[in-house]
DNA sequence: AATCGCGTTTGTCTAGGACAAACTGAAAGT
DNA sequence: ACTTTCAGTTTGTCCTAGACAAACGCGATT
């Protein structure tokens, strides 16, 4: 253990923490000179910490839309500094959630399960989850880009916020027949946030759905719409979600599923593709 | 999208819907003969669907313990007849929970919520976990390996499962301080389920636990452990869970945080471990 | 009933090249 | 002013065959 210390990561162990393949972190270290990691007696790469950190860095940059020609060559400093470039308007947006933020920052989920409980009293379910829930979840993210929280400091929001929701939407029994939409996000995708706001709106409106879950297989998706009859299968993207995948998935999925089946898309990911695939259609929260 | 269901499956989506590695496929096809992919007009591998549906079979007798070298080459009726080769006394033990597996196999979300419901009024929530819910889990895992379910209908009961154990230990509120066991499954095993119980019987006798939830990478553990100030670790493996990783990341994990945490361990994928790393302790459910 | 040793099995890693799909940005069209 | 078309560039994924250590199965020994 103490020699994995000194001589760095072995390369899938860095595919697993950085979300980046490994033909791909050889093909940037032959293009773009980085990363450079060491070679233990075998001749493998080890990557040292310094360089997984900064591979992240590069990660988060590129879930906002940065190229990696533009990125992977450029030193910690400069990736710092576009990290922590805020969006316009951000700042305000930031001050009107600054009591949920703080109990994130604090980790103090009981905090912020109490405020979820006060603020659905006050507002509603739907405005919880519009008004809320979905800005709040973006800022974090977005916080997380910037380096500010840890993966898990995410993980915890998202987790205090599930539960809040199901035991709100827990009643199952309420929702009779089969249901009209399925939810899902494809393979890649573990952020289940999405789904469950949907969930939780549909449910709001008395709509009947099923959660699958999240990185359900294609195959799982086809086989599940058509024995469950239902009419809708609506998934999320969030703006992690690789590129090309996107549409690559979906047209794979509407050539595969029956045609009566609409297909949805939501979430940050599905804002940035420019041209939907045929019989694929974009819905916002609001719209629902 | 016609070329793809004539010509068969890229490697990439082989990958992504057996769970078995791109270079093992690779490796498999030079070593056993089997998979044979096709190739296209780019010289690439692609997998008719048949092949995949035989990976899968081979994938869940693995995840039984059966090693590669004596089931890759075999065709699917031998690996058919394998697969369905009950464990001695699950027979008997199916009977016992005929109504909620029907429940499954109905697809009836609503009638499983109202099950598990009903047990806990009966039966209280400890013992509904220990001897409902954590059984049933079991043999749904197995139906599932003997091709009988779907992925998604076992996707369908964990949720519902997951659902109504939410809305039973939802009030975070109820505990104060910090966390006494933080709860996490390592890359690779989305299984939620073990954790979902875990917590909910610690839950029961008031202890403080944060649920980090599925495939937390480990420098994420370590940082969690450290920053939250919690006294014990506690993953869960399901049996599926590859083999030599669980030992390879336990002894990660142990030098890499602070040794006044224990870590314990827990789940089918526990249970293979022959002699655990030093530092790591086993539980079962009923020892919580 | 554990522990040790030994031969076998098995997954992961290496290399540099190749190519199509996705992207960028400018020119041409409405 | 806004969209569409086109060529040029970037980028991820896949290919080959060989190598090796870690894990495993099994028999011998404590």
């Amino acid at each position: 253990m103490t020699d994995m210390e000194n001589l760095g990561w072995p390369i899938a162990a860095v595919e697993r923490d950085t979300g980046i393949g490994r033909d791909t972190l050889r093909v940037w270290e032959r293009r773009y000179g980085f990363p450079k990691p060491e070679r233990n007696a075998k001749g493998e790469r080890t990557y040292p910490e310094s360089q997984v950190k900064r591979l992240q860095l590069v990660r988060r940059l590129m879930d906002r839309g940065w190229r990696p020609g533009r990125i992977v060559g450029l030193d910690e400093k400069s990736l710092t500094r576009l990290a922590n470039e805020r969006v316009p308007g951000a700042k305000e947006e930031a001050t009107r959630f600054l009591p949920l933020l703080q109990t994130v920052h604090k980790r103090d989920v009981a905090a912020l399960y109490a405020l979820l409980v006060h603020t659905r009293d006050e507002m509603g379910l739907r405005r919880l989850v519009l008004e809320v829930v979905a800005p709040a979840a973006r800022i974090v993210g977005e916080r997380w880009a910037a380096g500010e929280l840890e993966i898990f400091e995410e993980h915890l929001f998202t987790r205090t916020v599930t539960k809040f929701l199901d035991t709100g939407i827990g009643r199952v029994d309420r929702v009779e027949g089969r249901p009209a939409a399925l939810l899902a996000t494809l393979p890649g995708e573990p952020h289940s946030l999405g789904l469950m706001m949907v969930e939780a709106l549909l449910y709001d409106k008395g709509q009947p759905t099923l959660n699958l879950g999240t990185e359900v297989p294609l195959d799982q998706l086809v086989q599940a719409s058509t024995m469950l009859g239902a009419d809708t299968l609506a998934l999320s993207f969030s703006s992690a979600y690789p590129y090309g995948q996107i549409r690559k998935n979906l047209v794979e999925l509407r050539a595969r599923i029956p045609g009566h089946i609409r297909v949805w898309i939501g979430g940050g990911g599905a804002q940035r593709l420019k041209r939907l695939p045929p019989g694929v259609s974009r819905k916002t929260l609001e719209e629902l």
